[in-house]
DNA sequence: TAATATACATAGAAATCTTATGCATAAGAA
DNA sequence: TTCTTATGCATAAGATTTCTATGTATATTA
């Protein structure tokens, strides 16, 4: 994904956060979406975005609806109900990931 | 580490750190270290502690140096040159990392 | 018509971390 | 006094996640 080792563990939670965003999404689109937001610091690569889309499904986190369009396959995806609650908890954990980090790193912080 | 994955490939970044604040640590001191700065949330184990100590030692990131208090070892670690100018590289690199997952979870703070 | 963009997929390798295990000494509890 | 916990290091096997490389196919642009 991105130049740095750090986002080793958090595509579930962008898959997420950006279908509970947009509603429906299907894997090229989420993509370039990534790059869009992040003026292309992160790319996702095909390679660990399609086998996570299909473990996210096979969890019962994702719903798959194929579409063709300019006669070129889609699969749209959304989030489940069971998706929407695991989708609050990992937003949940990113928040605390990043304030344990805030205050290993900046140690000041803690104490203003 | 934690109970999220987020934390893979964040424990060099952590460690570099914690040795730039306290210029020399040994392996047991940095997991009660870090223990106490996150409240308990955040335990490093020893599997995959002393392998990243050693992988930083092998880079020419850290300096050890053998003690023995007590009757008992310790390998203090301190930065290298090069490792003080990784430390800095790795906090740009956390600091980016942050910035991006911020406008991606949260888009409303990329608008305001 | 050749290259790029769109759209999906998977297999093998690399990197990181967990779990389990091992050794050894010191201190505290039963 | 003996058992448990804390201190302190270490490694091996497995799980997980991601990268790199490769494959297929259609549409658009140069």
């Amino acid at each position: 994904m991105g130049n740095s080792k750090l986002y080793k563990g958090s595509l579930n939670t962008i898959i997420l956060k950006l279908l509970e965003e947009h509603g429906k999404m299907y894997g090229y689109e989420i993509t370039q979406k990534v790059k869009e937001i992040t003026k292309g610091e992160l790319n996702i690569t095909e390679g660990a975005l399609y086998p996570a889309l299909h473990k996210l499904e096979a969890e019962d986190l994702l719903d798959v609806e194929v579409a063709k369009v300019d006669n070129r396959l889609r699969k749209y995806y959304s989030l489940t109900e069971k998706g929407s609650k695991e989708t609050i908890s990992k937003l949940k954990e990113l928040e605390e990931y990043i304030r344990n980090m805030q205050v290993l790193v900046n140690p000041k912080w803690s104490i203003e």
